[in-house]
RNA sequence: GCGGGUGUAGUUCAAUGGUAGAAUGUCAGCCUUCCAAGCUGAACACGUGGGUUCGAUUCCCAUCACCCGCUCCA
């Protein structure tokens, strides 16, 4: 649930400039205008992006006895979306009002009327076309809530799918949707998953990959776009244990969040009650996060039953049963499903990093710093020679280190203007060469670097092959 | 889709019916030897199309795109 989201705080413009400035999120297709709500990750972006991916699927693949891996096509065959309900479901008819500019939904709008003037329909709300609902509304008489006249646009269908098209022609018969969600990917999988890893339940499938919404409003940066990647699980227990493995998965997500660096205080877990919960889900919980635009659906974490299983084995006829050795009984598992947006984590992990530190109140000198947790920023060190004349001795730690870590390399302008530079985008250190690294005709090299962190500005002297394992320790998960 | 707004260097902002300035950023050089220094130089902009006009970045029209509302969100 996304509580009233306005863009007009400060904070965002200025992580949205951050971002453009920096080379972590560029406006898309800029050069022929843009496209609304469309988004490129920069050299930055990119990195830090794979960061949190990287960082999930070691926490809930890798390190999960559990869980394994899977990377299905976001093309899929039609029957799947029949089956999720999405091709039903994800849809709305909408239509406005021509005098108030107001927009409703028919079916809504029917059913509010009906309600009030007692009306009972002949015939489920759901089961009436388009042409029968605009019927339905102009023979009723029905007016627009808002403005009371009776002069409605026709009824326009939305759906939420992006469609296109398999093949060189642009038939009907070709019809295919690029998956509004991941989860689908997955469930088809389950059987052959289950028999290839000879999982036993409780087991579950990570995925990370992209969906599309055809969003009627997107909006707020990264937060709400068509284009998105989810880091999904789906979780799959025996029937009865469910709502343990919930609690369970509940918190493992709430552990994750804090371990990337998000504070507590701007994470609340909020529980649907029941007239929320979808029809299928018997426990949901969001995880929300404080934005400067206000508390937005971070992760959603569903007990989905067995409703998505059953779905696929009624519409494919295949059997999506789980037989079990220990009670020699055939049957659907139940699902537990944590699914995660990247981009919103991304766009919280920033909120959250973003600082501005005031050094010297005087001098009106301040320092932009962005407190990214050193496993997720995108370069864990800077190499910079005091003088360009250290050009050689710097680009050999560079070349030596960035064999290991994503690693940048600057000369240009003064070192206290260098160190802001590398603040301002995240990184945790900066190693400084400089002439006693090397030496000269009356000093012996010391082949020592000074290595500055970001948070505290604190420096330390280190010897050069100490450097690669210092900054190992202090930047891996 | 509807209503409102906006389009000038990378960014922020000027001026003008006679084709545009600054700050900042970027780059190069000099200087500098550990927290935004200085100096010199350089590159970089009127969204697109049409109209009015001798002449349009400026006025008009259209178009494109973006932004803000509204409806929706598995």
């Amino acid at each position: 649930m996304v509580k009233k989201l306005k863009n007009t705080d400060k904070t965002m413009d200025k992580i949205v400039a951050l971002c453009k400035g920096r080379g972590y999120v560029f406006a898309g297709s800029e050069i022929y205008g843009g496209l609304a709500n469309t988004w490129d990750y920069g050299p930055l972006g990119v990195e830090l992006k794979n960061n949190i991916k990287r960082a999930w699927w070691k926490k809930f693949v890798q390190e999960c006895p559990y869980n394994v891996g899977l990377d299905a096509a976001i093309l899929m065959n039609t029957q799947t979306w029949m089956a999720s309900g999405h091709l039903a479901g994800f849809s709305d008819p909408l239509m406005d009002c021509r005098e108030c500019k107001e927009r409703f939904r028919a079916d809504k709008l029917i059913e509010d009327w009906c309600e009030e003037h007692s009306f009972e329909l002949p015939k489920p709300i759901d089961a009436f076309t388009q042409e029968e609902m605009k019927s339905f509304i102009d023979e009723h008489n029905i007016p627009c809530p808002s403005c009371g006249k009776h002069n409605f646009t026709d009824i326009r269908q939305f759906n939420l799918m992006f469609k296109t098209f398999q093949g060189v022609t642009e038939d009907a018969k070709n019809t295919v949707y690029l998956r509004p969600e991941t989860a689908q990917g997955i469930f088809v999988n389950f059987p052959s998953v289950q028999r290839t890893t000879r999982k036993k339940l409780p087991f579950g499938i990570g995925q990370i990959g992209k969906s599309f919404r055809n969003e009627i409003t997107p909006g707020n940066f990264i937060f709400r776009v068509r284009e998105f990647e989810q880091m999904e699980l789906e979780f799959f227990c025996k029937p009865g244990t469910d709502l343990e493995w919930f609690n369970y998965w509940r918190q493992f997500c709430h552990d994750w969040l804090l371990s990337i660096g998000l504070k507590d205080e701007n994470i609340r877990l909020r529980d649907h009650d029941a007239d929320e919960l979808v029809f299928y889900s018997k426990a949901t919980t969001d995880f929300e996060f404080l934005f400067p635009f206000g508390w937005g659906e971070l992760w959603g974490v569903a007990d989905r039953t067995d409703y998505d299983l059953t779905q696929h084995q009624n519409t494919s006829g295949k059997d999506m049963t789980y037989f079990d050795p220990e009670t020699n009984e055939h049957y659907i598992p139940y699902v537990i499903e944590p699914s995660l947006g990247v981009e919103r984590t991304f766009l919280s992990v920033l909120c959250d990093a973003y600082d501005e530190e005031v050094i010297d109140a005087e001098k009106n000198d301040s320092r932009v710093v962005l407190r990214l947790s050193p496993a997720l920023a995108p370069f864990k060190c800077a190499i910079l020679p005091l003088s360009k004349k250290l050009a050689e001795p710097a680009q050999k730690i560079y070349e030596s280190l960035s064999k290991r870590f994503m690693v940048d390399y600057d000369d240009a302008g003064s070192i206290g203007k260098r160190y802001r530079r590398q603040d301002e985008v995240g990184t945790p250190f900066c190693v400084t060469v400089d002439f006693q690294t090397v030496g000269d005709e009356n000093t012996p090299a010391d082949n020592c670097v000074t290595v500055r962190e970001r948070d505290s500005m604190e420096q330390i002297r280190l010897p050069i092959d100490k450097l690669e394992s210092y900054i190992a320790e202090k930047t891996e998960f």
